[in-house]
DNA sequence: CATGAATGAGAATTCATTCAT
DNA sequence: AATGAATGAATTCTCATTCAT
């Protein structure tokens, strides 16, 4: 029994009880706490653990395996990470303002939250396969990317971008985004508020329409 | 030897044999396959061995430890790729052919050194010292971030660019450009000509003057 | 547990489950074993593992190096050799019985449990920390010479024995004691009954009032 | 070639040329100090080396193995720790007065010489054979004991002692006297005169005549 | 005569995971 | 539901020794 049987019941719902789900909870916190002080490399059940105030092998015993612990963790991020932005743009009308509205509560959030943007990298660039192969977690694209190729095709179409292809265009403001967060928790040097100023400022340059 | 004396002799000058040197660029090329194929992680002196035809414990002959071997493939990444753009920007005038040429220089030799480009990453991500702290190569700013940042000035105290804050932005554009690099290798999908020509357009008209 | 929080807890006292217990006590057991045959030198986790058939990595699971192991060694050695002694002396009146029967108790406790002896040796001369230096354990003096030096000054004290350096003479004593323990599980000829008797004569005209 | 047949010449003799006698010599010399320094366990190859400005090969070169190079340092130490007594003995008439010199003269070298003294013990409580027995150097008894013997039996054989057993009461001599000597290379607050004095008294004492 | 190059064996320790309780 | 006990595989590194040069 066991972990295997535990995660997908037979129609593939996992269903858990209240204080597995808690536990869940509990120990994937813990996960990210470690990711995000010690790193990849040196988040061990042990330490996890010893984090959570439990033992090493409750984690095997909620989890299948380490891979599907960390799978868990980088999904609870991107979860927390979206919900953020979702209710902020909504309501808003023009691809414009949904553009500068979710660099800004993205860079806010995830600057606020060093740990959960310092656990999200560690995983994106250190979670393997059993062959080594680096893990495409969810799909090719993150979630960014994906919202920002969204907004930015919107913006295209209805006229108030120019022409430019909207992915590339999504690629270089994700990976200035991405790579400022990877770099804050670790260098106190680093200005939150006017790198988001200034990559808001153009980002909303470069996909103008007037003179492109 | 085995080790110790010989990494530095009295004038700090790291006196070798052709052979040893032989074998330690065989040791470092094999450390960079490994890294790219897979990750810091699994980069153990065993795997590395293998790769090169040689014993594990010959590393360890040659290099006084994982950190020595580890820092000297980062540096030989580093000169390999700064000693392409080098030699294209020196002879360039102004500063917008030198943002331009360096741009295209570095995302042409890393995009089609993919394996360069990969096991960077995994150095600048992975690499931890003793309490688990990310290592701080070099410091705190990369080679490709200081260059920008010194292409941007002059292009402002000559007249050619407007004015921003040179830091933040040469953050960007070294974020867009690295987070591309990393993803590059593993997603055959990713358009590197398309990507370079998008980032260099994108950076020329964020710092060009008029109307600013 | 696997370490490090386990040893003590907050109130300094290592609170261990039975089993732990016995699995300690079983490997350090083993532990004397391979000392005493095998030499410090030689007394590899493995090594023990074998002798206490168990894997070596258990080894590692109850006690957080080997530098805990072997101050257990240490330990548990001299508990039980000056537990004999302690038991015998408190109940007689002068020194000079006090000298007699702890030589012999002494003398014979460890002449016939040699492996205590031998193990006890190899711990001494041999355990060295980081830097190569010799670890002093307990401190500068063994208990042996503290013990000798105590029932010397108190027979000068009351009159018993004459005038001398009692911690000198606490040194000849103990030396000759130790080195001949030190022999004696290798040296199938050696006399232990005779060495006790020649030892006890010995000492007791050397510390006698009269003519000095 | 190599070692095997050099040591020992058809005859059995050992004929060695100039150059190679001293680098025998230096090279155990170098032992001596790391031995005395370092202790067995770690007198490596490579540290010796290196303290003696050579290659490890070298030492495998004129030494057929760790063995022999450590029985080799052993019979060294001896050799000039028996010379010491020797000259200032054979002229003394009286059993008493040997005695005491060979006491005294050896105390004071020994303990003027500590790193003899030192690497003396590390050799004589740590040498193993492969099998993991320790290792008879020599034969049995040490010339220390042997020595004592002799004395000791020549004086009771001439009327000067009275009656004892002689190589028990050589091994009490022998045993404070290198107890002492092994920890005083290490604790400074031991004062080799006071002990010598007190020795030879106890010594002296012990063996005398009258009334026993 | 001397050395650099090379290796296999062995060292302590950490790890994810299993299993009986 | 939770844990302590246990293990085999893997890690970096050191060692004595061999061999070609």
């Amino acid at each position: 029994m066991q972990s295997e049987n535990k995660s997908n019941n037979q129609r593939g719902v996992p269903k858990r009880t209240f204080i597995e789900q808690a536990r869940r909870a509990q120990i994937i916190d813990a996960t990210i706490d470690v990711l995000a002080e010690q790193g990849y490399m040196n988040t061990s059940f042990v330490r996890i653990a010893k984090r959570a105030g439990i033992s090493a092998s409750l984690i095997s015993y909620h989890f299948q395996n380490k891979e599907e612990l960390t799978t868990e963790v980088f999904k609870t991020i991107l979860v927390r990470r979206v919900a953020q932005m979702q209710g902020k743009i909504v309501e808003l009308n023009t691809a414009t303002d949904k553009l500068r509205i979710s660099l800004e509560t993205d860079l806010v959030y995830m600057g606020t939250h060093p740990k959960l943007s310092r656990a999200l990298i560690e995983i994106l660039f250190s979670m393997r396969d059993s062959q080594g192969q680096l893990m495409r977690m969810v799909d090719a694209d993150t979630p960014g990317v994906k919202a920002l190729v969204d907004i930015l095709k919107s913006g295209q179409k209805n006229g108030e971008f120019g022409t430019f292809d909207a992915y590339t265009m999504a690629l270089i403001i994700d990976g200035a985004r991405e790579h400022f967060l990877a770099q804050l928790p670790t260098r106190p040097s680093l200005d939150l508020e006017l790198f988001t100023k200034t990559l808001v400022e153009f980002a909303l340059q470069a996909v103008k329409k007037e003179k492109r």
